[in-house]
RNA sequence: GCGCCCGUAGCUCAGCUUGGAUAGAGCGUCGGACUUCUAAUCCGGAUGUCGCAGGUUCGAGUCCUGCCGGGCGCGCCA
């Protein structure tokens, strides 16, 4: 939020070393100091500049000279109170009553804006949220969405223009063994209720995967049978893609079971999906474009005796094993996930004209994603250069991987009625004076936050083991430690009947002051690395360390009853402002009580 | 066999992209702080061969190579 005063410490820094003849490195890098309640930027370019003279020198000496040197030397910018060599690094201080006002009056004026980034003039496709239908929406899935629309929200806060996308597998065989189960032993039945409808069909889904599974040691009669429901889910399968009125209407009726689920959840996260595609409806495009990458000779036929597939790795002239080869068609010429892939990207870039492409899908689909952009990139297409494959690791149980097919899954609607019981024993503890809808309103910001900060807190390339009591955890680095700081600051505002139009800052600051001041001051540039690195993990930690310092900030400095009373108010109401702002873009609502 | 990811405190994890100031949190543990803006909080103590071995560098948790351990994947599942 200081680049244009930064700038200029850079420019009157190489004044200063040109004028005492040191040579320099081009890029002079600063950092914030590490020092507690002191508001700066420092640079570590004495090393390099020492470096430089090369000799048996010693460079850290050599470096504190030259540190002191400059320091003694710059034309400091007015922004500046204090120039100093320390420990061999050049660093500036803020004049802090300058530009703490800037800060905090900057923030309530931006308010919901504040750390808006300029328009990229870039648009950018984030494809999350692709449960396959006639499944549960687990825990996995969870933590997909909500890795999804955080990065969403931060791409479109940092400037781009933003689509969201999802992708419900709703065909396969998987899912035609539902249906297939239904039909056969279920049909006519209809559960009350979304939920309870959608995860009915998850448990048929299950049954029936057990009866087309061969078991150990089965009799001829088990064998028989398990082997006649496999050929019966086939057929229906055959029947599909041949369009057959009966299945597809029966498929059509319990896919919308599975998407009301889907919908109701993504509206629990505010995740506001702009295009659904289908993989159903990329069958027939994926076939069209198969053959025209075998008419450019990127893809090899070999039906009806063998597949069509692409060698990526001889077509990119590489000698090792690394891309491999994709099958895009099988042998019957049926499509295959990574045909229907390159037919949706296709449709991304044409008919939706994305600059860039981030798919948010687990790790297991890595090989599967380089394929794919690599065809791509064959192919002719630019942006496949800036798709990105989000990938994260998979939410497991402490007895091993969760599994729809073995039934063995967490649901995601139990996780959070269990976070909502949490929270609201907790409020009856703590806080009895919220009313009962105030309460149920509270467990559910709470509850959800909770969830989704655990998911979004663990780096995307880690294993999450799922444990009920760390992914509900309400103390310490967690959702409910942040909204416990917003609701703090509201309640300081509540009784501080309005915040001042204007407050100067011309006072010795105490140190838990300036330090809040200083973080508030990052976080612009917090969502412009987390979105340019399609990283929401900086933004949780940014949020944790804001709140952190805000609480410390509550213990150390009386804002009410101190002659600064003005001027820490409205720090009080920046500080609020950026813990919702950091809340918002990691999909966590911020109560004002709780 | 090949490819990708992970290995940091008792446990769970930040920090690695952009090498630099005593390696940070949370949980747990020990000790303190609620007549004072909500203690879902704060303050302090203890706890580390940053998997191992080399290399590059003035400087390596961070970059490079090899190895070890774990996970995932590798032509007709998605």
């Amino acid at each position: 939020m200081f680049d244009a005063e930064i700038l200029k410490l850079t420019v009157s820094l190489r004044e200063a070393l040109d004028r005492v003849h040191i040579p320099y490195p081009q890029e002079i890098q600063w950092n914030p100091t590490p020092f507690r309640g002191r508001w700066g930027v420092g640079t570590a370019i004495a090393f390099q500049a020492a470096a430089l003279e090369g000799k048996e020198a010693d460079v850290q000496m050599r470096a504190q000279e030259i540190a002191e040197l400059a320091a003694r030397e710059i034309d400091s910018p007015a922004a500046f109170e204090l120039v100093q060599a320390e420990k061999a690094y050049i660093n500036a201080y803020f004049d802090i009553p300058k530009y703490a006002a800037r800060v905090v009056d900057t923030v309530l004026q931006q308010k919901e804006d504040f750390g808006r980034g300029a328009p990229k003039g870039e648009r950018v496709m984030v494809e999350y949220a692709q449960p396959n239908t006639h499944h549960s929406f687990h825990i996995g899935h969870a933590r997909n969405t909500v890795l999804g629309e955080s990065l969403a929200r931060l791409v479109e806060f940092a400037g781009f223009e933003t689509v969201r996308a999802s992708y419900p597998g709703d065909i396969g065989l998987g899912v035609i063994t539902c249906v297939w189960a239904y039909q056969k032993f279920h049909y006519g039945q209809e559960p009350e209720g979304v939920h309870e409808r959608g995860q009915w069909l998850a448990r048929i889904y299950h049954e029936a995967s057990t009866l087309v599974t061969p078991k150990e040691d089965e009799t001829r009669e088990e064998r028989e049978l398990r082997e006649q429901y496999d050929a019966e889910r086939r057929e229906m399968f055959r029947l599909w893609d041949s369009k057959d009125p009966e299945i597809r209407e029966l498929w059509l009726k319990t896919r919308e079971w599975s998407l009301d689920e889907l919908y109701d959840i993504l509206g629990m996260l505010g995740a506001e999906i702009d295009v659904y595609f289908f993989e159903s409806e990329m069958d027939e495009p994926a076939k069209e474009i198969v053959e025209e990458l075998i008419a450019l000779g990127i893809a090899e036929d070999e039906r009806p005796s063998g597949p069509v597939f692409v060698k990526i790795d001889e077509k990119l002239g590489l000698d090792r094993d690394k891309y491999r080869t994709s099958v895009l068609l099988r042998q019957d010429g049926t499509t295959l996930y990574s045909a229907k892939d390159l037919a949706l990207a296709k449709r991304k870039f044409d008919t939706y004209d994305v600059d860039r492409s981030v798919y948010v899908v687990d790790v297991r689909q890595s090989l599967h994603f380089d394929q794919v952009f690599k065809i791509l990139e064959l192919w002719g297409f630019e942006q496949a250069k800036k798709s990105h494959h989000l990938s994260y690791g998979f939410v497991t149980l402490p007895g091993g991987m969760m599994s729809s097919r073995m039934g063995n899954v967490v649901l995601f609607m139990d996780v959070v009625a269990e976070a909502q019981r949490r929270v609201l024993d907790i409020i009856a503890e703590k806080n009895p004076s919220l009313s009962e809808d105030e309460r149920a309103v509270v467990a559910r910001q709470v509850g959800l936050g909770a969830l989704n900060y655990a998911l979004i807190s663990v780096d995307n390339t880690k294993e999450i083991v799922f444990d009920w009591d760390k992914a509900l955890s309400f103390e310490g680095q967690s959702a409910p430690y942040i909204q416990n700081a917003h609701v703090r600051a509201n309640s300081i505002l509540r009784k501080s009947e309005g915040v001042p139009d204007e407050a100067s800052f011309d006072y010795e600051l105490l140190e838990m002051e300036s330090e809040l001041i200083e973080r508030i001051s990052q976080f612009p540039e917090v969502v412009q690395r987390a979105a340019t690195e399609y990283k929401p993990l900086h933004m949780s930690n940014y949020a944790f360390e804001l709140a952190r310092t805000f609480h410390a900030f509550y213990h150390a400095v009386p804002v009410l009853r101190s002659e600064e009373r003005e001027a820490r108010i409205r720090l009080t109401a920046a500080a609020k402002q950026t813990l919702a702002n950091s809340l918002r873009l990691l999909d966590v609502e911020a109560p004002d009580r709780m």
